[in-house]
DNA sequence: TAGGAAGCTACTCGCCTGTATAGCCGGAGA
DNA sequence: TCTCCGGCTATACAGGCGAGTAGCTTCCTA
């Protein structure tokens, strides 16, 4: 039941060195390796969870179940970045990883995750807006999807870039990261990138042309 | 030497299969299957190549090279996205989807990539900002490591999220990708997110306090 | 105290991988 | 015409993989 990482039933076991193994080295980390780090045999992978693509499932619900427990547990503020404070203790820095590999993989626990984190976003943006803090947006879920997308991609790339990626004192890694975009991002967020609206006009005016008028805009599949 | 696609020597035959391979269904592709889409046999790989991994860098210099000459060719302009009419082409979409997924895999082919496509943005940038159509940065390097890194990163999530790469009319994928971004980019990048400057303005101060004077910052690692 | 289930391990199987070796075949040069 | 040589194939090999089977220990219960 409980997060502890210490004298666990085998179960709990192999599922934990599971995600670290997998947010350490990849989905295509071998049974017989994470049985290793677990202490345990390999067979027992097979008893306890079936089949391999099962104890993944196991992976990603315990690692999204976590996620939510952190991110509602720690309610305080989330200034403009995911991921804030996230990453200062292990067990967050091992979930962001974990996650950062599903949605780099793709898949249906990518895409769940991704799902997750665009709701809490467009939570989030809707109350930011309303506060007056952000302006808003012809078309808030798109905007959402796309900033997320985005911010998610930026960071995946950037570790898909580096060596490998330490598990331990993951919040250096996270910091440096934030050190080097901290600055641009602020840049485009406060002061935009284009010195004129051509662009977005003639855009907007393309739209016009071709949809319903420019009210409530909707995404068609 | 030239790109044709039909009666070539075996070892170009088995380096454009392999490039589509890639690209199609990842660089875990086996070499049987490669070598099959080639119509040769499996150990011509090796004949050829010696090992898997020197195949695999052979694919990586032939989609960076016409990758530069794509671009070069057509130099007619880029407004304001990487990828602009790449993607017309059967060929150029496919140079695309090799190139985000070496990005997606990391490595040193992709750290290669993405310092192309760096140094290609930065040149881009400078001259729109010489040419008064976009604000100047503090730091232009990091803005465009920044953005290059955020627009890559989109699409390498993107794609990952969708179910698979149709190779073929690659064309289509990206324009619904863009069709979903292309508002919310014109939106940031010509009105910003934030509606006071505040949260830049406490990050110059603080940059201002623990560096030296913000006047020609540069990047410590 | 006997029984039985659960937790766990050792061993095995078939498959697929990259790599290695031996040899076939056709065309160019002496 | 003989010969050699490069392109190419067929087959083999060792290793790692996920999955399957059988059996051991331990502890709880009837």
């Amino acid at each position: 039941m409980s997060a502890a990482h210490d004298d666990l039933t085998g179960r709990a076991r192999l599922r934990d060195a599971a995600i670290e193994s997998f947010a350490a080295h990849g989905f295509d980390e071998s049974l017989r390796t994470i049985a290793a780090r677990a202490g345990v045999s390999a067979g027992l992978v097979r008893h306890h969870f079936g089949t391999k693509e099962a104890l993944r499932a196991a992976c990603d619900a315990t690692v999204l179940g976590r996620y939510r427990t952190l991110k509602t547990d720690s309610m305080d503020a989330a200034p403009q970045q995911l991921f804030a404070q996230l990453p200062s203790s292990r067990e967050g820095g091992l979930l962001i990883v974990y996650i950062l590999r599903s949605v780099r993989e793709g898949g249906a626990a990518g895409r769940e995750f991704m799902e997750h984190m665009i709701a809490e976003a467009l939570d989030f943006s809707r109350d930011a807006v309303a506060r007056g803090l952000v302006v808003p947006s012809r078309n808030e879920e798109a905007r959402v999807r796309f900033l997320v997308q985005q911010s998610i991609g930026a960071l995946v790339v950037s570790f898909a870039m580096g060596p490998e990626l330490p598990l331990d004192d993951f919040g250096a890694v996270m910091d440096r990261f934030y050190a080097q975009s901290m600055l641009p991002t602020l840049e485009l967020y406060t002061e935009g990138l284009f010195t004129r609206s051509d662009y977005l006009d003639e855009y907007l005016a393309y739209l016009a042309g071709t949809t319903n008028p420019p009210a409530g805009p909707r995404e068609k599949t």
